[in-house]
DNA sequence: TATTGACCTTCCAGTCGCTGTAACCTTTAG
DNA sequence: CTAAAGGTTACAGCGACTGGAAGGTCAATA
């Protein structure tokens, strides 16, 4: 199939694709004699593996290592284990961040002055200056 | 002041100060005859209030904004709700992402087979594909 | 005085994961 | 015959820095 099938297929941009291969992610597939890009069917899998990977935030380097990984059966199991505890310790790491900056912000709360002299934000944005001194 | 000094006295690294500068956020300060950056001692409180805007992963161009509020005491207050409402609003929208990141994450658990045939969370990513067909 | 090392300058490239654009070629339909 | 749709490459841009090269300047020490 041609990269646009594959495209809809796998519900990954064609420009996506191309880029994957060029980042090494996905093995170049056969040329046409026209020069188009001729995928496998297999290729759907692989690539519906591969979006699944980066909804879970994945990065690319290590969706690589997993596709690796699978393409050798004798491969250990604890590289893939390795790979998906760190990415939960990342997304746990970036939730205790995004906590306190909620409430960083929430003490900004809303300002209705006219004047920026008195806004009270940037008051308060002021005063975490003056309180750090 | 030379820059090493700004960037101590505010925490914000050298490196940056010359991009913060470069991309307009700050002005550019005065040079003594050898080239080098001369800053005023208010610089340092305006890269302390950049530095705490970025803490709250305020954008540049908002921080720009900012700033540029604070100069002008006729402006109008209601920018500066407007962007950190908006600020709350994203992470909050991250934070639920990330809630839902977390809970398939952890689906996955983790693995202790040795050989990635028999790996739980390969098992569970394919599944996951064939979920979705 | 020579030199070392710290600090300053500019400019360019790389990060991450795409996405947009340009310029061009091929195929297909009307 | 022509136009639209889809394929190709290569390069640039996003955000917010960061690293490195190559060079100029300055203060302190041997």
């Amino acid at each position: 199939m041609k990269i646009s099938e594959l495209a809809t297929k796998s519900q990954i941009n064609a420009k996506t694709i191309r880029y994957y291969e060029q980042v090494g992610l996905l093995s170049a597939p056969q040329r046409a004699s026209n020069g188009y890009r001729h995928y496998q069917p297999g290729d759907v899998d692989t690539l519906i593996f591969i979006r699944r990977c980066r909804e879970l935030n994945i990065p690319l380097d290590d969706i690589k290592r997993l596709v690796e990984v699978q393409a050798d059966p004798n491969a250990s199991c604890a590289v893939v284990d390795k790979i998906i505890a760190e990415q939960l310790a990342q997304v746990q790491r970036a939730q205790r961040e995004l906590a306190l900056l909620e409430q960083s912000l929430q003490t900004l709360a809303s300002c209705s002055a006219e004047q920026v002299e008195k806004c009270s934000i940037l008051h308060k944005l002021k005063a975490r200056e003056e309180a750090e001194k």
